[in-house]
RNA sequence: GGUCUCUUGGCCGAGUGGCUAGGCAGUAGUCUGCAAAACUAUCUACGCCGGUUCGAAUCCGGCAGAGACCUCCA
C-alpha cells in the first residue's frame, strides 16, 4: 500500500469553510497554485511566512509520493497602487522613484525573492510563470469572458460585470461571504465619473495614460491587465481549467481570489479550484505586517541582527522552525522572545537527530511496550499532518521521539527491535528534513576543526585530571562564548557548533 | 459602519465535550571538581457573565478586549 493511499489528508477549504477530505483530481498528479509576490520591493517576513507555509505543504505531498506540479507566479505588472480607478502600476511607480526600466524593478526582487526564499530552504515551484510574459492568455482570456456578455468596454479599459455574472448564476461572494448587495451599498463613492456600472465591478484591462510605462496592445487599444487576471490566466494555463489547490494570503482572499473564481467560471463554466487554502498572518507588534504601513521586518535584518526590534541575530532554520511551531490558520506574533524560546527547541532538535543518526543498532532486550510507544509516535507524526497540516503538533510529537533517543542515549541501550530503530530514524530523518525543510546551520567545519577540537579536549581533560581547573574551565568557556559547546559524559566529551 | 476571526499557564503556542500537547523559562533530584548537556520528578491554564449537559476551557447566547477584510498587501 502506498503512502498515498495509506494518509487520507483533510484540507480546511476556504471555499466551504470547513475541513474537508481531500479527493486529488487524478491522483498521484497533484496541481497546486500560490499566489507569489509583487515584485516591487524586497520580501518581508510575513511574506515569506505564506510561502514558507505552502513549501510545507508541498514538501508533504512530495513526501508522501505525489507528484506534484507546483505554480507560483511572479506579478510584475498590473498591480495598481491605489484602487482600479486612478491608481498607479506599482511596479512602473518603483521604476520611477528608482529611476530604473520597470523590468531592472522587477529583476532586482525577483532575485532578492529567490535568494531570501533559498536561504530559509524553500524549494522552487515547478513554473514560476510572470504576468508580463502572459499577456497574450490574459488577452484571450478577456475575449472569452466578452463573448460570455461578462464583461464590457468602457472608454478602453475591460471591466467584469459583478452584477450580471451573478444574475446569471454566478456567486460572486461565495469565497469571502459577503453578498454584493452589502457591497453596493456599502461601498464608498468615488470622486469623479467612474468607468463602472458598479464600484464591485473590477478592471481585466486598463487603458494606459501617456505616462504609463508598462503598456502592450490590445484589441482595445494600448493599456495593460488587471491584477486579478494573471492568475487566472496562468493557473488554466499550467494547471487546466480545474484544478486540485490554490493557496495564498489570508489578505488576498477577498477580492483577489474571488475574482479568481469569477473569472474562471465566466471564462471555462467551471469553478476552477477544488480547494481554496490561506495562510494566516504574521503580526508584528499585534498588527499585520505589511509593505504599505512599514510594519515590517525584512529577513536580512533577522539574520544579520540589525534591527531594533531583535536582541541578536537568528538564524533562517530557527526562523524557519518558529514558524512551525504554529499552525498555518492561526495568526503568529513575531517577538525575540519567542524566537528564543524556538532557537533553544531548534538545537534540542537537531542534536537529537545528529545523536540517533550516529547511533548504530546494538541488540539487546526488546521491549515490546517501548516498540509500541515508538511505532504509535510515529503514525502520529503522519495522522498530525494529514490533519489539514498540524505542524506544530507533528513537532510536539517529534519532540516526544527526541525524548526516547536521549533516554536510549543515557542508558545506552537501545530497547527497540531493529525494524522499528531503523524505521525511527528514517521518519525522524525524513519529517525534519523532507517535510520540514530542516537542515543542520552552516558550520565552517572543514574537518580540520575536528582536530582541533580533539586537541583542546585532550588538553583539558589533562588539565582536569591534574586538577588545573581554572585551565579546563577556561576553555570549556572560552569555546562556550564563540558558540562551541563541550558536553561531559561517561564516555567521553562531545561537541555542539551553535 | 458592514462582514468575519481570535482571547489558553511566566512567555510562545496545539487541542479536545470527561483521558499529561509540545517548546522556552522556573523548582527539586541524578550526573559533575563546579557547571553545561542529558535523564527523573514537578509548579503555574483555558477573557467575563449566563445557558445546554451527568460533565464544558471545548457547544449556544450576551458582554469586554484584540485583530483581519471591506482600498494595495503573503
Amino acid at each position: 500500500m502506498s503512502k498515498i493511499d495509506s494518509n487520507t489528508i483533510t484540507i480546511y477549504n476556504s471555499l466551504k469553510g470547513e475541513k474537508e477530505i481531500f479527493k486529488p483530481i487524478s491522483a498521484p498528479n497533484l496541481g497546486i497554485y500560490v499566489c507569489g509576490p509583487t515584485v516591487y520591493s524586497n520580501v518581508h517576513l510575513g511574506n515569506c511566512r505564506t510561502f514558507l507555509s505552502f513549501d510545507n505543504i508541498v514538501r508533504y505531498f512530495k513526501f508522501l509520493g505525489y507528484n506534484v506540479r507546483y505554480v507560483r507566479n511572479i506579478t510584475d505588472a498590473g498591480h495598481l497602487v491605489d484602487d482600479a480607478e486612478q491608481g498607479e502600476d506599482k511596479i512602473s511607480k518603483k521604476a520611477r522613484l528608482e529611476k530604473l526600466e520597470p523590468m531592472e524593478i522587477v529583476q532586482k526582487y525577483t532575485l532578492d525573492f529567490h535568494q531570501v526564499l533559498s536561504q530559509f530552504n524553500a524549494l522552487p515551484p515547478s513554473i514560476e510563470p510572470t504576468a508580463t510574459g502572459h499577456i497574450q492568455e490574459q488577452i484571450t482570456m478577456i475575449n472569452a469572458i466578452l463573448d460570455k456578455g461578462l464583461a464590457y468596454e468602457a472608454n478602453g479599459s475591460i471591466y467584469f460585470d459583478v452584477k450580471k455574472y451573478n444574475a446569471e448564476g454566478g456567486n460572486y461572494g461565495e469565497l469571502s461571504g459577503r453578498n454584493i448587495e452589502d457591497l453596493m451599498a456599502g461601498s464608498r463613492a468615488l470622486d469623479g465619473q467612474s468607468e463602472k456600472k458598479n464600484p464591485q465591478d473590477f478592471a481585466l484591462w486598463k487603458k494606459a495614460s501617456p505616462e504609463h510605462i508598462m503598456r502592450w496592445d490590445s484589441p482595445w487599444g494600448v493599456g495593460f491587465p488587471g491584477w486579478h487576471l494573471e492568475c487566472s490566466a496562468m493557473g488554466t494555463k499550467y494547471l487546466g481549467e480545474q484544478f486540485d489547490i490554490h493557496g495564498g494570503g489570508m489578505d488576498l482572499k477577498f477580492p483577489h481570489h474571488e475574482c479568481e473564481i469569477a473569472q474562471g467560471k465566466a471564462c471555462n463554466g467551471v469553478s476552477p479550484v477544488n480547494y481554496w487554502m490561506h495562510a494566516n498572518m504574521l503580526t508584528l507588534n499585534g498588527q499585520k505586517m505589511s509593505k504599505s504601513t512599514g510594519n515590517t521586518l525584512l529577513p536580512e535584518e533577522l539574520f544579520s541582527g540589525k534591527n531594533d526590534l531583535l536582541e541578536k541575530a537568528y538564524s533562517p532554520m530557527v526562523v524557519r522552525f518558529f514558524m512551525l511551531q504554529a499552525h498555518y490558520r492561526s495568526i503568529l506574533d513575531f517577538s525575540s522572545e519567542a524566537l528564543n524560546a524556538s532557537e533553544k527547541g531548534f538545537h534540542k532538535l537537531m542534536e537529537a537527530k545528529s545523536a540517533l543518526n550516529n547511533l548504530m543498532y546494538k541488540p539487546g532486550v526488546v521491549s515490546e511496550t517501548a516498540d509500541k510507544k515508538v511505532k504509535d509516535l510515529i503514525a502520529d507524526c503522519y495522522a498530525n499532518m494529514n490533519d489539514d497540516f498540524n505542524t506544530p503538533k507533528t513537532i510536539a510529537v517529534l519532540f516526544e521521539l527526541v525524548n526516547k533517543i536521549n533516554k536510549m542515549l543515557a542508558e545506552k541501550a537501545i530497547d527497540l527491535s531493529e525494524i522499528v530503530f531503523n524505521e525511527l530514524k528514517e521518519i525522524f530523518n525524513g519529517f525534519i528534513e523532507d517535510v520540514f525543510g530542516l537542515k543542520p546551520e552552516i558550520t565552517t567545519n572543514n574537518g580540520k576543526l575536528d582536530v582541533v577540537l580533539e586537541l583542546l579536549i585532550g588538553m583539558r581533560n589533562n588539565a582536569k585530571q591534574n586538577k588545573d581547573y581554572a585551565l579546563s574551565d577556561q576553555i570549556r568557556d572560552e569555546l562556550n562564548n564563540i558558540g562551541i559547546q563541550l558536553k561531559d559524559s561517561k564516555e567521553g566529551t562531545t561537541y555542539t557548533i551553535k
